[in-house]
RNA sequence: GCGAAAGUGGCGGAAUUGGCAGACGCGCCAGACUUAGGAUCUGGUACCGAAAGGUGUGGGGGUUCGAGUCCCCCCUUUCGCACCA
C-alpha cells in the first residue's frame, strides 16, 4: 500500500482483477437468493455522458450492496443500438450505420469499464445484431398470428424533420420526442400492435406495482391509458336507417342534449349526406378541418376556435323522441369514444362554447344540490328551460330536472339507471373507453429490425416463416434522407419469393420502432445466447421480474408502458408468469450544469456547451471519486447540479480514508487483533466504546438507507464515521488490544460500506488490511449492526420552558419518567425561567424531551 | 386553463415522520505547517445582538404543551395534460 492515494493505478489493477476472477458473473445455478439490478440500456451515441454515469453509479451501488449481503446479483448491460442517429451519420458522413454503431459501442464499452461498473459482460447484447433482432421478428410473428399485429391505413404522426412516423407516445404534446419538431398528420399504411387489447390490464395491474413505482410515473400511465366509464347511446337519424353512436360519461344530462356533433372524419357522414343539397358544403367544411389539423403545431396552440356546420340532418333523442340537429365540428375527435358526441351546452364547457357561438339552445337539466343552513334539506335551484342567460356550464353532479320521469334523481343513480335502460331498450348501454391508441411500429427507416412480412400478388400479405428468420438487413444501402425507407432501393432485399406459393414477391420495407427492441431486452439478458428461443422461460423465471429498475422518467409513457404491454403478451404466449416485469422503479433526476455566461442550470448538452466529459473526470479525479460525488451530491431522484468543487471534496474524503487505513494498518497484526469475544467489556476505554457505538450506529443507518436507496445520506454517514475515527486519538502504537479492536472494527466496516460507492479503492484498502481474494470472495462481508453496542450510554435531553429550548440535561437512557421530570425541573437554567411563574404542566417524552408549561 | 409535486443558511441538501432545525459536503473566514499553496491539518460559519437574549424552514391564519412536519387561504417554482365527450 502506497502512502498516498493514486486512483489511476488501483483502478486499473482492480478492473483487471475483477475481469480475471469473473467477479461479477452471475450464474443460474447459484443457490443464493437472486437479485436483478437493471439500468436502462444506453443508446450507443459514441460517448458516455454524465446522465449515464449517474444512472450506472446508482445501479452499481445497489448491485454491490446486494452482493456484499450475499445475494446472487444479475447486473447486465447492453445496447439500444438501432435508431435514427446511425442513419443520420450515414447520410452526413457516408459511414455505414453498422460500422458507426460498432465503433461507438466499442468506445462506450471502454468508458464503462474505466468507470468500473460491475457488469456481467458475458451477457452483453446489442439490438442491431441479427441474433437479437431475429427475436423482435419472432415476437412480431407471434403477435401477427394472434391478431395483435395488423396493418391499416390511418392518419399517423409524422415528424417532418426526421421524415418518419412516430407513435402516439413518441409525439405526446404534438412534438417529436427526439427532436422537438411539431408533428403533422399524414395518411399512411402502417403496422400496429394492439396494445389497446391490454388497456384494462395496464390500468388495473398498477395495483401490483404501486408500492415500488413512483406515483408520478403511474399517474402518467393511468392518464395515458385514459380509462373512462360512461355509456354508448345510438341516436336514430330521421329518414335514415343508420344510427349515430355517441359516447358520454354524462348520460344523466341527455335531456339537455340540443345537438349531435360528429367529427369531420366520421365514416357515416358521406352516407348520411348522400343526396343532400348540403353535401358539398359539408364535405368542403370537413376537408378544411382535416387540413387545418394536419398542419397544426399543437405545442403553443391554445384551444383552437370551435368551428361547426349544420348538416341539415335530424337525430332523435331515444329518451324523449325529441328531434335535434346534427352538426359537424372540429372539436370532436374521431379517434376517441365513438367520434360523435351529444351536445349538452348547459353542462359541458365545450358544448357551451359551441352553442354560444352558433346560438344553439341551452337547456338546464342538472340542478346543484344546495344544503340548507341546517344541512337537512336539499334545495333544488329550479331549472330555466331553453335559456340563453346561463353564463357558464354547470359541470358538477347534482339532481336531474327537466328530465321527464328521471327528474328528481341524483346524477349518480341516474347515470347507472339510464345506461341500463338504454341497454334494455337496445339503443346503447354502459361502456368503458380508453384514450390509448394502438402502437404504430412502422418506421420508414433502414436501421431497425425489418418487419418479417412478404407481399405476394396472389397470396397477399404473408408472414415470413419462423425458420427463415432473421430477415437480415442488407450490408449496404443508399442513404438519401428522402422519407422513404432506404430498404426500398435495395433490390436484393425487396425482391423475394412468396413463402406460400413460391412466386416472385416483395418484402415489407418498413422497419420496427426501436422501442420494440427495448421492450423485452432484459429478459434476453437472462439467457443471452439462446438460439432456439428469445430466452428459456425456466431461466428467465429464476431472475425476473426485475427487482430494481433505474432510469430517467422521460420514458414514463413510452418504454415503460410498452415493456409492461410486452410482458403481458409474453405471459399470454407462456414465456413468463408474472403480470408485471418490474417490481421497483427509480427515476433518477437530470444532471445539469450552469450554462456559461448565464445563471441557468440546464441539462448537459453539446449544443449548450455545458457538457462534462466523464473520461476527463476519471482522468483527473478517478472513477471512484466521480461516482461517489455523483451519488453524494443529491438524492437520486433530484436534479443534480454539477460542481467540480464537489468532486474534489469526494477525492479529499477518499484520501482521508486512505490515510487513516495507512496509519492504522500496522497496528492490525495478529498479535493485537484480538477477537471481540476474548475482550471483556471493561477493557474498552470510553473513547473505544464511543467509537464502537458510532460504528454500529453507522452500520444500521447505511444498511437501512440502502433499502430505501437514500444514497446521499449514506455517504454522509460514512463521512461521519471517518470523522469519528479521526477523533479517536489513541495512537496506533500505543493502543491496547481493545483500542486496536475498536479501530479495526470501525475501519473495516467503513471500507466494506464504501465499496458500493467507490469499489476500487475499497478493494485496495481491504486487501491492505490483510484480506485476500477481494471483497466478494467471502460471502456476506457486509457488517452487522449490534444494537447493544449502538445504544447510547447516556442521553442529552433537551428541556423546554413553554416550548422554548432552555437547557439540556444528561441522563441514563433507562431513566424513569418521574426521575427525568425531577432532574429537568431541578436544572438551574430551567429554574431561572420558571422562577416567579406557576408550573401548569410538565410534558415528559421518554428518551426525547421535557417541556415545562408555566403561567 | 386543469392536475400534481415542491419551496429549509451563500450553495447541494439533512431532520428517526408532531419533539434540540440546519447532519454531511461545497463555499467562505481565521490559524498552523510551508520557498510556495488552488496541497494538507486545526478551528469557526443561519440571522440580529457586545452580552443576556431574541428571531428564524415562501407569506398569512389555525390545531397543539410543542409545527419544517398536520389543517385552511395566498404567493412562487418545476413538471405533466392540453378540446379525451
Amino acid at each position: 500500500m502506497d502512502e498516498k492515494y493514486f486512483p489511476e493505478q488501483i483502478e486499473e489493477k482492480w478492473q483487471l482483477r475483477w475481469a480475471q476472477d469473473g467477479a461479477f458473473e452471475a450464474n443460474d445455478d447459484d443457490p443464493r437468493p437472486k437479485f436483478y439490478a437493471l439500468e436502462m440500456l444506453p443508446y450507443p451515441s459514441g460517448f458516455l455522458h454524465m446522465g449515464h454515469v449517474r444512472n450506472y453509479s446508482i445501479g452499481d451501488a445497489l448491485a454491490w450492496y446486494k452482493r456484499l449481503r450475499g445475494f446472487n446479483v444479475l447486473h447486465p448491460i447492453g445496447w439500444d443500438s438501432f435508431g435514427q442517429p446511425a442513419e443520420q451519420a450515414a447520410i452526413k458522413r457516408g459511414i455505414q450505420p453498422r460500422d458507426w454503431t460498432e465503433e461507438n459501442i466499442a468506445h462506450m464499452r471502454g468508458q464503462l469499464q474505466r468507470l468500473g461498473v460491475s457488469y456481467d459482460w458475458r451477457r452483453e447484447i446489442a439490438a442491431h445484431r441479427p441474433d437479437y433482432y431475429k427475436w423482435d421478428q419472432w415476437f412480431f410473428l407471434k403477435m401477427f398470428e394472434r391478431d395483435l399485429a395488423y396493418k391499416r391505413t390511418s392518419a399517423v404522426n409524422w415528424c417532418p424533420n426526421e421524415e418518419t412516423v412516430l407513435s402516439n407516445e413518441q409525439s405526446s404534446g404534438g412534438i417529436c420526442w427526439r427532436c422537438g419538431t411539431p408533428v403533422v398528420k399524414k395518411e399512411l399504411e402502417q403496422w400496429f400492435l394492439r396494445i389497446t387489447r391490454y388497456a384494462e390490464e395496464l390500468v388495473s395491474d398498477i395495483k401490483e406495482i404501486e408500492d415500488g413505482w413512483p406515483e408520478k410515473v403511474l399517474k402518467r400511465q393511468r392518464d395515458w391509458v385514459g380509462r373512462s366509464e360512461g355509456a354508448y347511446i345510438d341516436f336514430a337519424v330521421k329518414d335514415h336507417d343508420d344510427k349515430v353512436r355517441v359516447f358520454t360519461t354524462r348520460i344523466d344530462t341527455i335531456f339537455g342534449a340540443t345537438a349531435i356533433v360528429l367529427s369531420a372524419e366520421h365514416p357515416l357522414l358521406p352516407k348520411l349526406l348522400a343526396g343532400s343539397s348540403l353535401k358539398d358544403d359539408v364535405v368542403r367544411f370537413a376537408a378544411k378541418i382535416e387540413g387545418a389539423r394536419a398542419i397544426k403545431a399543437q405545442d403553443a396552440a391554445e384551444a383552437e376556435e370551435k368551428l361547426g356546420m349544420n348538416t341539415g340532418l335530424l337525430a332523435v333523442n331515444p329518451f324523449n323522441g325529441e328531434l335535434m340537429p346534427v352538426w359537424v365540428a372540429n372539436y370532436v375527435l374521431m379517434d376517441y369514444g365513438a367520434g360523435a358526441v351529444m351536445s349538452v351546452p348547459a353542462h359541458d364547457e365545450r358544448d357551451f362554447e359551441f352553442a354560444c357561438k352558433y346560438t344553439l339552445p341551452i337547456r338546464q337539466v342538472i340542478a346543484p344540490i344546495v344544503h340548507g343552513p341546517q344541512g337537512e334539506s336539499a334545495d333544488i335551484v329550479p331549472g330555466t328551460a331553453q335559456s340563453m342567460d346561463v353564463k357558464i356550464a354547470f359541470t358538477e353532479y347534482g339532481e336531474l330536472v327537466n328530465s321527464g320521469d328521471w327528474s328528481g334523481k341524483l346524477s349518480h343513480h341516474a347515470m347507472r339507471e339510464m345506461a341500463d335502460y338504454a341497454a334494455e331498450k337496445n339503443f346503447g348501454g354502459p361502456a368503458v373507453t380508453y384514450r390509448i391508441r394502438d402502437w404504430g411500429i412502422s418506421r420508414q427507416r433502414f436501421w431497425g429490425a425489418p418487419i418479417p412480412i412478404v407481399y405476394c400478388g396472389v397470396c397477399g400479405t404473408v408472414p415470413v416463416p419462423e425458420k427463415d428468420l432473421p430477415v437480415r438487413l442488407p450490408d449496404n444501402a443508399e442513404f438519401t434522407g428522402t422519407g422513404e425507407s432506404p430498404l426500398k432501393s435495395v433490390p436484393e432485399f425487396v425482391n423475394t419469393t412468396c413463402p406460400k406459393c413460391g412466386r416472385p414477391a416483395t418484402r415489407e420495407t418498413d422497419t420496427m420502432d426501436t422501442f420494440v427492441d427495448s421492450s423485452w431486452y432484459f429478459f434476453r439478458y437472462t439467457d443471452p445466447r439462446n438460439e432456439a428461443m428469445p430466452f428459456d422461460p425456466a431461466i428467465a423465471a429464476k431472475w425476473t421480474p426485475v427487482d430494481q429498475y433505474i432510469g430517467g422518467d422521460s420514458h414514463a409513457v413510452m418504454h415503460l408502458i410498452y415493456t409492461r404491454f410486452w410482458n403481458k403478451v409474453m405471459r399470454d404466449l407462456g414465456l413468463v408468469k408474472a403480470n408485471e416485469p418490474v417490481k421497483r422503479l427509480l427515476t433518477q433526476g437530470m444532471v445539469t450544469n450552469r450554462v456559461e455566461g448565464t445563471n441557468e442550470w440546464k441539462a448537459m448538452s453539446k449544443s449548450l456547451g455545458n457538457g462534462v466529459d466523464p473520461d476527463e473526470m476519471i482522468k483527473a479525479y478517478g472513477a471512484d471519486a466521480t461516482r461517489m460525488f455523483v451519488l453524494f451530491a443529491a438524492p437520486p431522484e433530484n436534479e443534480l447540479r454539477w460542481s467540480e468543487a464537489g468532486i474534489e471534496g469526494a477525492v479529499r474524503f477518499l484520501r482521508r480514508v486512505w490515510t487513516m487505513v495507512y496509519r492504522r494498518r500496522e497496528a492490525f497484526d495478529d498479535r493485537r487483533a484480538t477477537p471481540a469475544a476474548k475482550l471483556s467489556a471493561d477493557e474498552f476505554s470510553d473513547a473505544a466504546r464511543a467509537l464502537r457505538r458510532k460504528t454500529h450506529q453507522t452500520i444500521a443507518r447505511v444498511t437501512d438507507d440502502f433499502e430505501k436507496l437514500d444514497l446521499n445520506t449514506n455517504v454522509a454517514a460514512l463521512m461521519e464515521l471517518l470523522n469519528a475515527l479521526g477523533e479517536f486519538s489513541v495512537e496506533p502504537a500505543a493502543a491496547s488490544p481493545a483500542d486496536a479492536f475498536a479501530a479495526r472494527e470501525a475501519i473495516e466496516a467503513l471500507v466494506v460500506m464504501l465499496a458500493p460507492f467507490s469499489p476500487h479503492v475499497a478493494e485496495e484498502m481491504w486487501e491492505s488490511l490483510g484480506h485476500e481474494g477481494g471483497l466478494l470472495k467471502t460471502t456476506e462481508v457486509w457488517p452487522v449492526a449490534d444494537p447493544e453496542l449502538a445504544r447510547k450510554e447516556e442521553l442529552e435531553i433537551p428541556v423546554q420552558v413553554n416550548g422554548k429550548l432552555r437547557s439540556r440535561v444528561i441522563v441514563a437512557p433507562d431513566i424513569t419518567e418521574a426521575d427525568l421530570r425531577t432532574i429537568a425541573l431541578a436544572d438551574s437554567k430551567v429554574q431561572s425561567f420558571i422562577d416567579g411563574h406557576e408550573v401548569v404542566k410538565v410534558i415528559v417524552v421518554p428518551q426525547r424531551l421535557v417541556n415545562v408549561v408555566v403561567k
